[in-house]
DNA sequence: TGTACATCAGTGAACGCGCGTTCACTGATGTAC
DNA sequence: TGTACATCAGTGAACGCGCGTTCACTGATGTAC
C-alpha cells in the first residue's frame, strides 16, 4: 500500500495545488462554468491529461476550492466574537478582520461571491453546506450571551443568518472596492496564498483601513466608506438586538 | 427614414423578444458566461447570424436583460414603502410582494442574483447602476420620515443600503426555497412574463404564501420560514432604526 | 391604384479554432526479497 | 546493499464536435412617384 509514503506523494500534491492554485487566478476574471480544463492545466504547464489524476472535472476542482476558501473565515469569526467586550469593540474587530481577509485573499472571496448563485449546482450546494455551517457557529457564540435573556432557539438562528448575510454582504463590498484601484500593495501571486501565517505583504495593508493608508488613493478611501457604513449597519442590528424582547 | 413604422419593426421587436426569452430561459441552469450564442438562437428557431441583427454579443443581451429584469421591482417597492401606516404591517406587505415577485418572474430574479458578481463585466456593472438607484429610491421615500428626527443623509443611506441588500437576500432565498419543489403552480413558460398585469396563473400561488397553500408540499414550508425570517429580520432592523438616534 | 426601386431582417454555407476526453505509453518512485 | 517487479503521475497524439463570426444572398416590407 501506499498510504502516507514519500516523494511520489509530495509531487503528486503538488501539482494538485498548482491546479487550484492556477484556477483561482483564472476564476478571478470569469465564472466556473465558463473555465477550460485546458486553460488550467496549461497555466499549470501540464497535458490535459493529467487534470484527471487529481479531479472528475471542474466542478470537483470547484467543490475542493470551496472548502478551501470558506475554511479559513472559521477560526477567524470565532476568535473575533469570544474574544471582545462592548458592542462598538466587536463590530470593529470584526469589519477590520473582515476587510483584511479580504485583502489577502481576494480571489478566494471573489469565487465565494461569483459561485454562491453560479451555474454549477455541486459547488453552489457546498457553499451554502458551508454557510450553513458558518451560521450554526455564530449561533452557538451569541447564544450564552441571548439566552440569558431568554431568546427562543429559532430567533437566535433569525440573528445569526443575518450577521452572516451581512458579512458576506460587507466582504464582497470590499473586494469591490478593492478592484477600483489595481495598484495596491498585496498583489501577491496565487503561490502564497494558502500560508496559513501571512506573508509580510499582506499584514500591512490591512492597517491601513485605520489612520494610515498611503495607497493606490482612489480605493483606499471607497474602502473606508465600506468599512463605516458595514459598522453603522452592525450597530444599527446590534440596538435592534438589544430591544428585541422588550415587545 | 424608418422610425415608427409597422409590420417590419413589429416583426423585430418579436424576434428581439423571443431571443431575450429564450435566454432567460437558459439562464436558469447556468450563467451568462457558458451560454452560446448558438444555443439562444437554435432555441428560437432563427440563424446563428440573426442574433447580430439584434445584439452585439451575449454581454449586449445581458446587460438588456438587467434592465428588464430590475425596472419591474422599482414601482413595486415604491408604492409598499409609501402606502402603510405601521411598521410591521409594511414589512409583512414588503415580504409578501418579494415573495409574489419572485414566484411570478424567478427567471429574472435567479439571472440577478447569479450575474450581480458574475463573469460579464457590463453586467456586473449594470446591476451595480441599477441597484444603486434602487438605494437612492428606498432613502428618499424613507427621508420624510427619518429626518423629522434629525438622521444625516449618511445614515439615511447606510440604512437604505441595508434595506436594498436585505431585499436582494430574501429574494434569493425565496428563489432557493422554490427551487426544492419544482412541482408548483406558476410554472409558466418564457412567452407571457413581460405582460405587466400578470396572468391568472401568476396571481394564485402569491396569495399561498398566507394560509392557504395545497402546493408542492415541502417547498412551501421552505418559502414560510423564509418568510417568517425575513419578517424578524426586517423587524429587528426596524428597532434598531428607532433607537438609533438615542445615542 | 400601379410600378420601380430601396431597405434590411433573416438565411445558409463556410472558415478556422479550441474544446473535453480517450488511450497506450514512459519512466521515476516504491516494494519485496 | 542489490536486483527484479509493481505502481502510477504525467505524456502526447488523436478523435469528433460545436463554437463565434463572415459573407453574399433572398425576399418581404416600405417608399416615391
Amino acid at each position: 500500500m501506499s498510504h502516507r509514503c514519500g516523494v511520489r506523494q509530495a509531487q503528486k500534491e503538488k501539482t494538485r495545488r498548482a491546479l487550484l492554485d492556477a484556477a483561482l487566478r483564472l476564476l478571478e476574471d470569469q465564472s466556473l462554468s465558463s473555465l477550460g480544463l485546458r486553460e488550467v492545466t496549461r497555466a499549470v504547464g501540464v497535458a490535459p491529461a493529467a487534470f484527471y489524476r487529481h479531479f472528475r472535472d471542474l466542478g470537483d476542482l470547484g467543490v475542493a476550492l470551496v472548502e478551501e476558501s470558506l475554511g479559513s473565515l472559521h477560526h477567524m469569526i470565532g476568535a473575533i466574537l469570544a474574544g471582545q467586550d462592548g458592542d462598538a469593540e466587536r463590530i470593529d474587530a470584526t469589519v477590520a478582520a473582515v476587510a483584511e481577509h479580504v485583502r489577502r485573499y481576494p480571489a478566494h472571496i471573489r469565487f465565494i461571491a461569483r459561485e454562491r448563485h453560479g451555474g454549477v449546482r455541486a459547488v453552489r450546494e457546498a457553499i451554502a453546506a458551508e454557510l450553513d455551517r458558518f451560521a450554526d457557529e455564530v449561533a452557538t457564540d451569541f447564544c450564552p450571551r441571548l439566552s440569558a435573556e431568554d431568546w427562543p432557539p429559532e430567533d437566535v438562528r433569525m440573528l445569526a443568518e443575518l450577521y452572516v448575510d451581512h458579512m458576506v454582504m460587507t466582504a464582497t463590498a470590499f473586494l469591490e472596492a478593492q478592484a477600483e484601484h489595481p495598484g495596491a500593495a498585496g498583489a501577491s501571486g496565487a503561490a502564497d496564498v494558502e500560508d496559513a501565517v501571512g506573508p509580510a505583504g499582506a499584514v500591512g495593508p490591512a492597517g491601513a483601513v485605520g489612520p494610515a493608508g498611503a495607497e493606490g488613493a482612489a480605493g483606499a478611501e471607497d474602502e473606508r466608506r465600506v468599512a463605516a457604513t458595514a459598522r453603522k449597519q452592525l450597530l444599527l442590528i446590534s440596538l435592534g438586538r438589544h430591544h428585541w424582547r422588550d415587545g
